[in-house]
RNA sequence: GGCGGAGUAGCUCAGUUGGUUAGAGCAGCGGAAUCAUAAUCCGCGUGUCGGGGGUUCAAGUCCCUCCUCCGCUACCA
């Protein structure tokens, strides 16, 4: 049984996320989990919020609460959320936690003793009305270059010139509009990164088996221009982490707070902190610690392409710089962007569909299994309506739904709700069982290897058999001479009920649980497909279940590409 | 600008190290069946593989060049 270590990229703590962004590191990630335990192999899944920085500040100061107690409530919102979609964690954190404050101190003064902080007096733009420092990209003005005049101090968008704040022309506050601003020195915390980019390099060049995506990204960070730059890792924020030396105080960083990119990351750890001090384990550094027990810990992380440069080089930097022997990723799955009718989802804009708006529509079996078999692995994917709708409908209503309802009900109309005695296989049978263990290898080995868009091709491939064989051994017809082999080929194909269930599982949890239930079994992955289609003796019980999945009607989607067309309401 | 990704059938996408008539699903057309959620199954594809040039006996696949879309570009996270 091998251990698991699974970790999806920790959500902005900042308002809901949309479907762009669960399809790019939550799902995919309870999709590996699920499966991995399945598997019997041991699995530790960790999620949490990324709850510091400004955004965060400026969201609670918005709502006109406090912002730990914006934090809570938010928090809050995402576990119903993610426990609305099925998404597995075994523990879901928040970066603000105890134990995160305490490592992340604890990191940063391992950095230091290992000489890898550096601090550094340096200007920063600060707001007198705001009251604070501003980043860059918080402040507005008229662009040096061509004259736009809601210019970022990070870059224009009109023109995309990479700007200065200081090259703007009559700069503003873009929270409160002032244009009191000065500029002020400040002193901050960088990470020495420079110092460790032949350390993060050969790292790097070790993983031959990553993604393209993932080491191309890393690589360009490590060479681009002058190489791997040293990187701020405080902020001039109230919320946050503060800046400490393990649990001393650090001198002249008095009231400062770690950025959030630092912390984030160490928030992975943290976690399962977290998880032991929730009641739901026992011992947290067997997963982290490779002179504790996490030796033989196989650590996959799960995120969007932006994300990619922090996983791949900060938070290395700072595992490694730490001198101690703390589990590094061992393969990084990334994902490119998910677009909404032929933009982008927008946050900003409310356009596209949101997590809680997905699920008020519809079950999630249907969000997981259309956004799980169109998980944007090698390039940006699409979401069109027309689209989901025909999948959905196709796929899950069509070929699985139906499935189970044709052959359930056929068995109850002529043999009553119990799976049929007497006949024999035949050849259809063996022949099915050839093809369907072939297939369920396949699908293993795609699920082993995180390609996902195969492996839901091969599952409904699995699915599809089931009505080929329905459709050529016919019962219908045969019952009419023979009422003997139909009760063998009834038999058969009610046994494909539980198998659809365990195989679907890790795709839509909910329908394999039905599945299961209906035909009076536990959801269990198959150990082989001739074993799995003989586990329904004759003279088991069932019922017929429930219609597993209405279909989208044109009214519901026409209604729906309407209502998330643009601004949320 | 730099770097990276992508451009293949009406739509969404597969196409290992260059090698037989370029594939799948959906949509469309025809047929079979009537157990089932009017659900299924079978058959049907003459596509300038973004444009152009090159290497090769052979290129969707390698090289050069151009075009288009997307992302990142280090103080948003």
């Amino acid at each position: 049984m091998a251990r698991i270590l699974i970790t999806s990229a920790i959500p902005y703590i900042n308002g809901i996320k949309h479907l762009g962004n669960l399809v790019g590191s939550q799902l995919p990630a309870d999709l590996y989990a699920r499966y991995k335990r399945a598997r019997g192999d041991e699995v530790l899944f960790l999620c949490a919020t990324d709850e510091h920085g400004t955004p965060a500040e400026l969201a609670a100061a918005k709502a006109g609460k406090p912002v730990e107690a914006y934090c809570a409530e938010m928090w809050e919102v995402q576990d119903k959320l993610g426990r609305g979609f099925r998404l597995s964690f075994d523990h879901f954190g928040r970066s603000s936690s105890a134990q995160n404050h305490k490592l992340t101190q604890h990191f940063a003064d391992r950095l230091a003793e290992a000489g890898l902080i550096e601090e550094v007096v340096e200007k920063q733009v600060y707001s007198v009305a705001d009251g604070r420092f501003l980043p860059d990209r918080y402040i507005e003005g008229t662009c040096p270059n061509c004259g736009y005049d809601k210019a970022r101090g990070d870059q224009c968008e009109n023109c995309t010139k990479q700007l200065d704040p200081t090259d703007l022309i009559e700069p503003r506050s873009a929270i409160s509009g002032s244009t009191e601003l000065e500029v002020r020195e400040t002193k901050h915390l960088y990470l020495r990164q420079s110092a460790m980019r032949g350390e993060l390099r050969d790292w790097i060049n070790s993983k031959t088996d990553w993604p393209i995506l993932t080491t191309s990204i890393a690589k360009k960070w490590l060479d681009d221009g002058d190489g791997l730059q040293d990187r701020g890792i405080t902020r001039d924020l109230d919320w946050g982490i503060p800046v400490k030396k393990g649990e001393d105080d650090w001198p002249g960083m008095e009231g400062k707070v770690f950025y959030v990119w630092f912390d984030a990351p160490i928030e992975y750890i943290a976690c399962a902190a977290e998880w032991v001090e929730a009641g739901k384990g026992a011992d947290w550094e067997r997963w982290w610690r490779t002179d504790k027990g996490a030796e033989d810990v196989r650590y996959v992380q799960f995120m969007g392409k932006d994300n990619v440069p922090f996983h791949t080089l900060s938070f290395p930097a700072t595992i490694l710089g730490s001198g101690e022997p703390w589990k590094l990723v061992d393969y990084i799955k990334s994902f490119n962007y998910l677009n909404y009718d032929g933009g982008q989802f927008s946050t900003s804009q409310g356009r596209g569909v949101f997590m809680d708006q997905a699920l008020e529509i519809l079950p999630s079996d249907y969000w997981r299994w259309w956004l799980l078999s169109h998980a944007p692995e090698t390039s940006d994917a699409e979401f069109t309506w027309d689209g989901f709708q025909q999948d959905v409908n196709k796929d899950l209503a069509d070929v699985l739904g139906n499935f189970v309802s044709r052959i359930t009900k056929f068995c109850r109309s002529k043999f009553g709700e119990v799976v049929p005695e007497g006949g024999s296989y035949g050849p259809q049978e063996t022949a099915l069982i050839a093809d369907l263990e072939t297939r369920l290898r396949r699908y293993e080995a795609h699920m082993d290897a995180i390609d996902i868009r195969k492996a839901a091709a091969e599952l409904r491939a699995i699915w599809v058999a089931g009505n080929e064989y329905l459709q050529s051994a016919a019962p219908w017809t045969v019952f009419k001479e023979d009422e003997e082999r139909a009760a063998a080929i009834t038999r058969f194909a009610l046994n494909l009920v539980p198998f659809y269930a365990g195989l679907s599982s890790p795709f839509i949890p909910d329908a394999a649980a039905a599945m299961a239930e209906a035909m009076g079994v536990e959801v269990a992955w198959p150990e082989s497909a001739e074993a799995a289609l003989s586990a329904l003796p004759g003279g088991h019980a069932f019922t017929v279940p429930e219609v597993m999945f209405a279909k989208i009607a044109d009214e519901a989607r026409e209604d729906w590409a309407t209502r998330f067309a643009g601004t949320r309401g």
